[in-house]
DNA sequence: TGTACATCAGTGAACGCGCGTTCACTGATGTAC
DNA sequence: TGTACATCAGTGAACGCGCGTTCACTGATGTAC
C-alpha cells in the first residue's frame, strides 16, 4: 500500500518524531534501532530515509521536540501569577514522582538524554539541540528573578536543575530498592524548605 | 604465546577489570565491546571467557571496583579530622572540575554509570553493584552527623550527592559551551555557601 | 467531471559491519617422577 | 636437579544476530488534459 496522501505523509513524520522522542528517552540513543522507531510509528524501516537524512538527524529533531514539549508542560504546572517557590515545588512534585521515574519515555529530556548526549561527538546535531533545550529550561527557572536575573538567582536556578536531574537519574538507577523512593522524597523536601 | 604464569594470569585479570572500569564509565556499558576491553588490556578477545562468565558479569565487577576506588579517593580528599563543610567543599572541587568533566573514565561511577545502569534489567548483576556502591557513598557523606545521622542529615547528604551527580552530568552534556563551566562553578559555589 | 499517466511514500530484500559468545588449537607453565 | 608430559591461558577463526543504510519495486495519489 505505498504512496499515501500528503496529509498522511505529514502525519507519519509526526508519528516517527513522537515515537523516537519517547523511545530515545526510554532506552537511549543507541538502545533503539531505526526499525524499532518505524515499527512504533506503524511503518517499516525502509521508509525512514524518505523523512530523515540519518538516525543522527532524527536524534536532534527528537531532542528538540522533547524539550519543546517539556517547556510547554512546565507552563501548565502553576498559575500564571504563582511565585517562584510554588513553581519549584510543583516542578519537584512533578519530576520527582514515581510515575516520572518509572516512565522515562514520557519524562524530561534533560534527564533522559543527558548521558547519551554527553557521549556523542561534538559535531553531532543532537548536541546543539540538547544545549538549546537546556538553556531554555534554565532561562525559565531563572526568570522569576526578572528579565535579567542576578548572578545569585542564576546560580540558584542551575543548582536546582542539577539537583532535580541528579535525583531523577539516581532514583532510576536504584529503582526497586527503598533508596529510590527515599531519594525522591528527600530532594522534594529539600527543594521545598532549604533554598534561601 | 599461550599459557602464561599464574602471576601473569592474575595480573591480566586485574588489567581487564581496570580497563573495563575506565572504558565503561567513559563510553557506557553498551559503547564498549569485549574486543575493545581486551585490546585495552593488551589481550585478544577470545581469552575473555576464561576470566568472566559474560560481559554482564564483568560490568558488575567493574562497577564494584570503580565505586571502591572512588570511596578510597574520598578518604584522601581531606584530613581525618576535617569538618563536614571542608569535606563537601573538597568533594565539589574535585568532582566539579574541568578535569573530571573531560575524563569520565577516571571519574565517579555514580555519574558515569547511572544512566546505563538505570536502563539495565533489574536482574542484571550490575544493578546490585551500583546500588551497593551508591549506598556506601551516601553513608560516607552522611557520616559526619555521627554513626546514626538524623533524618535531616541524611536528606542533606542525598540532596548534595544529587546535585553533584546532576551538575557533573549536565556539564558533560553541554561541554564545549560556556554553560558547561558555568554549571561547574555555580554548583561549587552553591554547595559551599547555601546549605544550612 | 472523467481519463491517462507521472510521481513518489512506503515496502522488504540486501549490503557490509561489529556485536557477544564459542571452540579447536597452540605452546609455555606447572607437576610427577 | 633434570626430564617427560599433562594442563590450561591465550589465540583467532567462526557462529548467528541486529545494526544503519541502500535500492529496485509497487501501486495509490496527484496532475494534466
Amino acid at each position: 500500500m505505498p504512496r499515501v496522501s500528503r496529509e498522511q505523509t505529514d502525519e507519519n513524520r509526526r508519528l516517527i518524531e513522537a515515537a523516537s522522542a519517547r523511545l530515545f528517552k526510554e532506552r537511549g540513543l543507541n538502545g533503539v534501532s531505526v526499525t524499532d522507531i518505524m515499527a512504533s510509528a506503524g511503518l517499516t524501516h525502509g521508509g525512514f530515509y524518505g523523512h530523515f537524512e540519518s538516525k543522527d538527524e532524527l536524534a536532534a529533531v527528537a531532542c528538540e521536540r522533547a524539550f519543546g514539549e517539556s517547556v510547554v508542560r512546565w507552563r501548565s504546572l502553576v498559575k500564571e501569577d504563582a511565585g517562584e517557590q510554588a513553581f519549584v515545588d510543583a516542578l519537584a512534585k512533578h519530576y520527582l514522582s514515581a510515575k516520572q521515574r518509572d516512565e522515562p519515555g514520557g519524562g524530561c529530556p534533560a534527564v533522559g538524554l543527558a548521558a547519551d548526549v554527553a557521549r556523542e561527538d561534538a559535531t553531532k546535531p543532537v548536541r546543539g539541540a540538547y544545549l538549546r533545550g537546556l538553556k531554555s529550561m534554565l532561562g525559565r527557572l531563572a526568570s522569576f528573578a526578572g528579565p535579567r536575573p542576578s548572578k545569585k538567582a542564576r546560580q540558584r536556578a542551575i543548582a536546582r536543575l542539577s539537583m532535580l536531574v541528579g535525583a531523577a537519574t539516581l532514583a532510576r538507577a536504584v529503582r526497586g530498592d527503598p533508596l529510590s523512593d527515599e531519594i525522591l522524597t528527600a530532594v522534594r523536601d529539600y527543594l521545598h524548605g532549604s533554598f534561601e
